[in-house]
DNA sequence: TTGTAGGCGTTATCAA
DNA sequence: TTGATAACGCCTACAA
């Protein structure tokens, strides 16, 4: 089968008894050459075990097969997913991923986009809506389709898949309320504009309700972690002793709540209410199990790689696509207090 | 500065008055041009904004720069933190990272593998030591650095960066047997090459110590998640409800029993020991805090990644590496049993 | 439907 | 130290 030495498409094109663009359609474009052809090509290929070199037909063409993404974290749970849902979206097509992180850093974004942008992708995908003016006008001065994902844009640069995180978070906070807590509280990290925008959910919610207090907010720019779930209620229950139920930006820091209350012996859902967010799959294992808002990770990354496919496929003729997928409250015990 | 379109090496040539060779040389090897020469190319080269085109590159020179990464997983938390440690590493250089998710299959190693081969990488860097024969073949003949990761081979194909999971799992077990446990039992999930060392360390020093059983053995081949822990330690339960503590194959499975165990109002430490493996920043903040086994998943990223690019600089000349990055048993409550 | 000529931007080789 | 020439493998444009 396959040799040592790398296989050319001359070498098919001899074997098959055609000339080399012959062998080229033949793989691109099955369509246009004639079924003998086909089939003579298709099995010296096979024979041969050609594999197109991807270097000589980004050089001939000026477009690459690249998908650029660009996350904010590789380590986070919820980026995870949207990731493998684009490994799983590209397999088996003949795109490549190549992956970018920011560091939540709008600079460090910046110079990814002006990397991608040199480099020809055929399609990028990039978390959220808050770029810096100089990145919004490479986004949408590039010659391919452009993807954001996790949020929805009432101005976007290309397509859109995601949510509002708005709000998913006035959802949850509407739970609590409805839950019959009073006295609701808000644990924040990273303090993020996605971050932001679910303490705007929450806070309007809780003001409407009459229920909302500063002093129950507590929140910090550093990293998100369970440790620091347990480190900001303690902060809270200091500042405001007697909150009854927090909505917490993420999973990892309701998981660190949790820990503390337990430390603490309040009684989770009577004494304190717990929701989180994200609904990673820890949070519905824990005891008690923790209320959270479901968000469509996997599913955004495989429909940001059909928008691209979609886009190149139609030649960029197709119109800049919104997809609201929504998200899932998912109450649980965390904030089931007894009713009175 | 940068036009729109693509500056090529030939236009820095007009304008430096030089070749294109020379201005090529100029960048890849300063020192072999004169120093008035190289001047004006580095001048025309800011002028112009000029970007060198990888395609090109690899075309003319049949080496790319890509470091291939072949992983079981992209979303299990392990393999977040090494990947991150690889791109961190690889920032700033030349290189750049395609990832490969094998999902913990085999075949598909083997597949991407052939694919990665085909493309001439810089380097090649694989999770684990468990390749199929032809997977070790396309690694024996590649043509780059390789690194294998995660693990110590007594016979590695290339570099190696890892530590031994039998000798971590017996720490933690002679942790579980010092502590005073002396039904001692195993919680296994997705029972993949690497689990099964740690089960033999974990076997062995429980035979030793004579506290080993096959009754309070629970595994399955299910991937592993917290939900997952709490069934297998409620089947562990049915079948052995005599066992006083637990060795998890990760920390996911540990939360789950852990969380299990509070369901049924088992007190941890005292009731029942249990100890993970990996030490993900969750575990050290559950209440109780939950012993586990510290491997350094980053800096195996870092360090696979320094292989490659020393392998690359010293042109293959220098000698298969071997480095035991160790391990940290790190002892919290959820084994700290009251000694008699 | 198939083929021919030329070029994509860079580097290796050989020569000056 | 610098330069001319010829690849590298594929694709676009045009021709047959």
């Amino acid at each position: 089968m396959a040799g040592n030495k790398r296989v050319t498409l001359a070498e098919v094109a001899a074997l098959a008894g055609v000339s080399a663009i012959t062998v080229s359609r033949a793989i691109r474009q099955p369509g246009i050459v004639s079924e003998k052809v086909k089939n003579r090509v298709e099995a010296a290929v096979r024979e041969l075990g050609y594999v197109p070199n991807p270097a000589a037909r980004l050089l001939a063409t000026g477009r690459s097969n690249v998908i650029g993404v660009v996350i904010p974290s590789i380590t986070n749970n919820v980026f995870a997913d949207v990731v493998s849902g684009i490994y799983d979206a590209v397999e088996g097509t003949d795109f490549e991923v190549q992956l970018g992180n920011t560091r939540y850093s709008p600079s460090q974004e910046e110079g990814l986009l002006r990397i991608f942008s040199s480099q020809r992708p055929a399609g990028l995908i990039v978390a959220g809506i808050d770029q810096t003016a100089a990145s919004l006008d490479m986004l949408a001065s590039i010659d391919c389709p452009v993807v954001q994902i996790m949020e929805l844009s009432a101005d976007p640069v290309g397509h859109c898949v995601g949510l509002s995180h708005y709000e998913a978070a006035r959802h949850a906070s509407a739970h609590l309320v409805e839950q019959g807590y009073r006295r609701v509280g808000f644990l924040g990290a990273r303090m993020d504009p996605r971050t932001q925008r679910r303490f705007s959910g929450f806070r309007e919610v809780a003001e409407a309700a009459g229920v909302f207090d500063e002093r129950r907010v507590c929140t910090t720019t550093t990293p998100s972690s369970v440790t620091l779930g347990s480190q900001l209620l303690a902060d809270l229950l200091a500042k405001a002793p007697d909150v009854d139920a927090i909505f917490c930006n993420n999973d990892d820091l309701a998981l660190g709540a949790l820990f503390e209350a337990q430390r603490r012996r309040l009684s989770v859902p009577d004494q304190l209410g717990i929701c989180g967010f994200n609904d990673l799959e820890m949070v519905s294992a824990a005891e008690p199990a923790i209320t959270s808002v479901f968000i469509p990770r996997y599913q955004m990354g495989r429909q940001a790689v059909d928008l691209v496919t979609q886009g190149i496929a139609s030649d960029g003729e197709n119109p800049t696509e919104i997809r609201d997928l929504g998200f899932e409250l998912r109450a649980r015990r965390s904030t089931a207090r007894k009713q009175d």
